[in-house]
DNA sequence: TACTTTTGTATCGCAAACGATCTAAATAGA
DNA sequence: TCTATTTAGATCGTTTGCGATACAAAAGTA
């Protein structure tokens, strides 16, 4: 058995996995909301800068616009945001939060203490975070970078 | 703008796009031989011991049962494993590797170098693996405990 | 033995992700 | 101006991931 074949020796299958159950814990705080993570993550991007072009929303959260554009959609459905034709220009979709959207800012407060406070432990706290947060981020960074460059 | 809402300070999402971008950084060298990366982590599961039930392999990779049986059959359409019921106990479906599955393991032999250099930097090398895949390890750990407790 | 519960797997439906492809608007060049 | 190219989104098809549910085999219990 190859060594570097082993599942214990892969980074990404710890990725994977921590991503997993890490979205999983948010899912019982956000689906009481009628919201699935991914759409937490667009409010987020809305609520720090409202009014924004789905390529914008989609650049910001490293995903294709085929993947936002449904997810959107489903939002927009549920009242949260509105879709509407850009002025400047008109190949633009600009999404803007309804006063529903804005609201859930206040209703999920407390939604990052509490999925916090189910991962902090010996190795992972606030104090290193730091380390952490800069390994992910330097690892992300190195990615994007190898598309853009590939 | 409450500080915690602030996507630059997500562990998630973070996690969620490392793991996204990582994950298709596999895409071309897997999709090469027909494989997607589930089904690569399932072959590194079987590599590892082979003619296991359908129930190990979804707790090996942490994943359920729901979703690792629609995988199973892709890779038995494909001719990488079988799938027979088990002797011992009837309800058990036991995955076994064919030739060509077994195959695989030398015809992907390069692919974790290939990916592990698209990641190899400063904060994040041979050296600093140990630290990183602890902290990993340790969010998992913790995270799979919670829902068994709950 | 008969009844109940648990376990192993499969099925269904929905929401991501993403590659490939399409349309329309905007822009650049001849 | 007229055409070629680029850009912004949307559409389509395939593969996950998972909750809910179904069902048969096995285990436990009366």
């Amino acid at each position: 058995m190859k060594e570097q074949l082993k599942l214990d020796n892969q980074l990404c299958f710890r990725l994977y996995t921590a991503s997993r159950l890490l979205t999983q814990a948010y899912h019982p705080l956000l689906s009481e909301h009628g919201l699935t993570y991914p759409q937490y993550l667009v409010l987020m991007v809305l609520w720090e800068k409202d009014a924004q072009p789905v390529n914008d929303i989609a650049k910001r959260l490293m995903l294709e616009t085929n993947t936002v554009t449904p997810l959107l959609k489903r939002m927009e459905l549920q009242g949260i945001l509105t879709r509407s034709k850009g002025s400047a220009d008109a190949r633009q979709v600009i999404v803007t939060l309804t006063e529903k959207g804005q609201n859930l800012q206040n209703l999920l407060t407390d939604v990052p203490m509490k999925v916090g406070s189910a991962v902090i432990c010996k190795s992972v706290n606030f104090d290193t975070f730091p380390a952490l947060f800069g390994m992910l981020d330097d690892i992300i960074a190195k990615l994007d970078n190898q598309e853009k460059t590939a």
